[in-house]
DNA sequence: ACTAACCCGAACATCAGTGTTCAACAAGAG
DNA sequence: CTCTTGTTGAACACTGATGTTCGGGTTAGT
């Protein structure tokens, strides 16, 4: 899925390599602020023509779904390297420090994204990310020290919510973005907490 | 605020105001479902030409506005009604109930509000009910049932966050609307508790 | 240095939504 | 009953966005 098909054409030009590079940062970048950005403003934004971007990409929905392919990807790979093992509770906390930073980083990229996939490409991006904390959370159950007395569904979604809404009183100014972690944390492990 | 300036007209007809109500209502419900509807949905939605809600409404600017207002002032009352007394965890349990009504019923409503108000107008939109929860919040902490080592401005945050969570999880039918509000209240009470 | 690949701005077609005008028609208030 | 207010669909202008075409200019690769 994140590899790309065989190219049957010869390889593209320098310049061009690196417009798209240019392009999909930009635009990344550019959607993470609002993601009803116009593709006139990515364009700008990459320091390129209208024209080039749509030379590169067939669509709109295109270029979205091939940053979004790119951030998930990337985003994956940071989860993956997160090391779950050892207390459920510390394991939770390093879990959720990755899940900020790409959450924070990213920000209204997801809106984008929303906007533009599928429910069905949703659900697919969504997945992997979530069943890795829902493994987590379920060992933590089945090792006591997280509550069983609410759906494992529904934990999850919790830190989902914990860290959007983390996100958002960050750009609201309400909390820094370096005390964040902190908070998320203390705030998820408690609900969680087995009593 | 919420009382309309006395117009100096001669009062509307009767099927003009029935038409005004139907509008009103229509748009209530179709905003709580997208808030990007278009004008001629919601007219059809209220069984009303387009021409006729621009004759009762200067642009969809305005009709988001006066909806935003009337279901801001309905909220307030429901809210204001809420028994606030006595243990604050008991008291926070009976917001969170009525806060979680409010936030199901109208949806993304709140998404067409922020598309269209200013900052200035959200702001103030969300100073009463965020006060209430700030008050009681700090109430339970001077009596030792909350816990003092999280922002209070954070903790407000996160019953929003989780609130708004459960919206979203039962929109996707994780978990049903009828058992939103004790999942709400176990994790919020769970996380606040004073250790 | 030559050529194919690439860039770019301007102009165009298209589309969806907003907001307005008009003229015929319907219905409430007195 | 009648007159004023209100409703209506069709048509229009306008806006902002997407996506395309064209022609001339530029640049990377060999």
């Amino acid at each position: 899925m994140t590899t790309q098909p065989v190219t049957r054409t010869p390889p593209k030009r320098a310049d061009a390599r690196k417009n798209i590079a240019a392009i999909l940062e930009a635009a990344t970048e550019c959607l993470a602020r609002d993601p009803d950005v116009s593709v006139n403003e990515i364009a700008k934004a990459a320091g390129v023509g209208r024209v080039t971007l749509y030379g590169h990409f067939e669509s709109r929905a295109a270029l979205v779904a091939e940053v979004v392919d790119r951030v998930m990807s990337q985003s994956e790979e940071e989860l993956a390297a997160v090391d779950l093992s050892g207390d459920p509770r510390d394991a939770l906390a390093r879990l959720i420090e990755t899940t900020w930073e790409i959450t924070h980083r990213y920000g209204a990229l997801v809106v984008a994204a929303e906007e533009t996939l599928t429910h069905e490409q949703m659900r697919e991006a969504h997945q992997r990310p979530l069943a890795r904390v829902e493994r987590l959370i379920k060992r933590g159950r089945r090792e006591g020290v997280f509550r069983k007395d609410l759906p494992v569904v529904w934990m999850v979604s919790t830190v989902q919510s914990v860290v959007h809404g983390a996100s958002i009183a960050v750009h609201r100014g309400d909390v820094t973005a370096a005390q964040a972690p902190h908070l998320i944390r203390e705030t998820v492990l408690s609900a969680f907490a087995a009593q």
